[in-house]
DNA sequence: GTACGATTGTGTGCAGCGCATACATCGGAA
DNA sequence: TTCCGATGTATGCGCTGCACACAATCGTAC
């Protein structure tokens, strides 16, 4: 590896690459996230990036790996040891937030053509899918995991993009989360199993 | 208006636009979604678009508006008149399967950046959101519909966008569409009214 | 040490894109 | 019949992804 004192060598341009890519991500949207752009906030050629990424899809998954790690951390920060169904509204409550708060970086996540070839990417998500299945074993100990954690995952996915869509008219956070948690409550009413 | 028989005048070139739009997404996925593309399959010049749709996402609503009606009447046709929770996860699978056989459409739909401007698609929205209150008010008609309205729609939602993204892994239709039945059926056993 | 090959950078070029602007053509109303 | 607004064309700019050839540097085998 190239040390960084080198001038003609960055040292580690990769991790330069999605770092920059992260901050054009939050400054001017998912249309800003170009290779080119990349390259001149990486401070190298408008090619150079490709050293590390076959094109921009795979840059794109390297972005949107980050996004499912640090998911899978809001998620589990928000409730430490969910055991109720209300508990299961918190966490589709920050489910939510997390889209409302980096619509750019969640619409990577899930909206962008990916490369279903990178590993990085499929590692994330398969951690991700394994929080929300212990979540369910946690909170609904005796009833089959699998149906539940994709209802779970579904439920609260499509409550964030339909409110990052503007499908629902809320106007302020606090209005969509309540809006989450009243939907979330519907189906999880907090006295039952419901099975 | 200028009448058919012309050749300089297209005669209806919005129409024309929209429709070459949505051969051009069914061929070559929302990538393939240019002004320039559109204008060729039309063969008009490459900037005449610009006469019937401010810019690009202009374009995009108009198809995505199509593809609304459209999925209302696919649920629609789904169950004429859905009255048990079984009913409803007949409509769940009716929207993933939606979504699975015209994905460059649904992600257009919903994963686009989009014109909030756009009256034809805010219209088109609100008439399948009122398709779900409708559906929600006749399976369960002793409850407050509209948390359950928005916890329907976006359980369906996220199963397609889940399925969509590759984040399940089906890898066939008939497949999906039992996961996706499972799922729904663990939130709506079909004895009860969950409340 | 030094020669050398792999790695990682640069430079150039091409086609395609969205879009702004100026100009051409046509239909219909006055 | 005249003229104006609507709708088409032509041209050009800057941006993009990406392919290709070339340059610099690093690690290593000798």
């Amino acid at each position: 590896m190239p040390h960084p004192g080198s001038s003609y060598h960055h040292g580690d341009l990769r991790a330069a690459c999605v770092r920059a890519a992260r901050e054009l991500l939050e400054e001017d949207g998912a249309a800003g996230l170009s290779l080119r752009a990349v390259a001149r906030r990486a401070g190298v050629s408008p090619t150079a990036p490709y050293r590390h990424f076959a094109d921009r899809d795979a840059l794109v998954s390297a972005v949107a790996a980050h996004g499912y790690r640090e998911l899978t951390e809001h998620l589990a920060a928000a409730h430490p040891a969910p055991k109720s169904p209300d508990d299961l509204a918190d966490i589709a409550v920050a489910y939510v937030r997390f889209a409302l708060e980096r619509p750019a970086m969640f619409k990577v996540m899930f909206a962008e053509p990916c490369d279903p070839a990178s590993e990085e990417r499929a590692a994330a998500i398969t951690a991700i899918s394994g929080y929300l299945h212990n979540l369910v074993r946690g909170v609904f100990p005796d009833r089959d995991p699998e149906p539940l954690a994709d209802a779970v995952w579904a439920l609260a996915h499509g409550l964030a993009f339909l409110h990052l869509d503007g499908k629902f008219d809320t106007s302020t956070p606090e209005q969509a989360s309540g809006r989450v948690r009243a939907a979330v409550r519907a189906l999880f009413p907090r006295s039952s199993t419901i099975g």
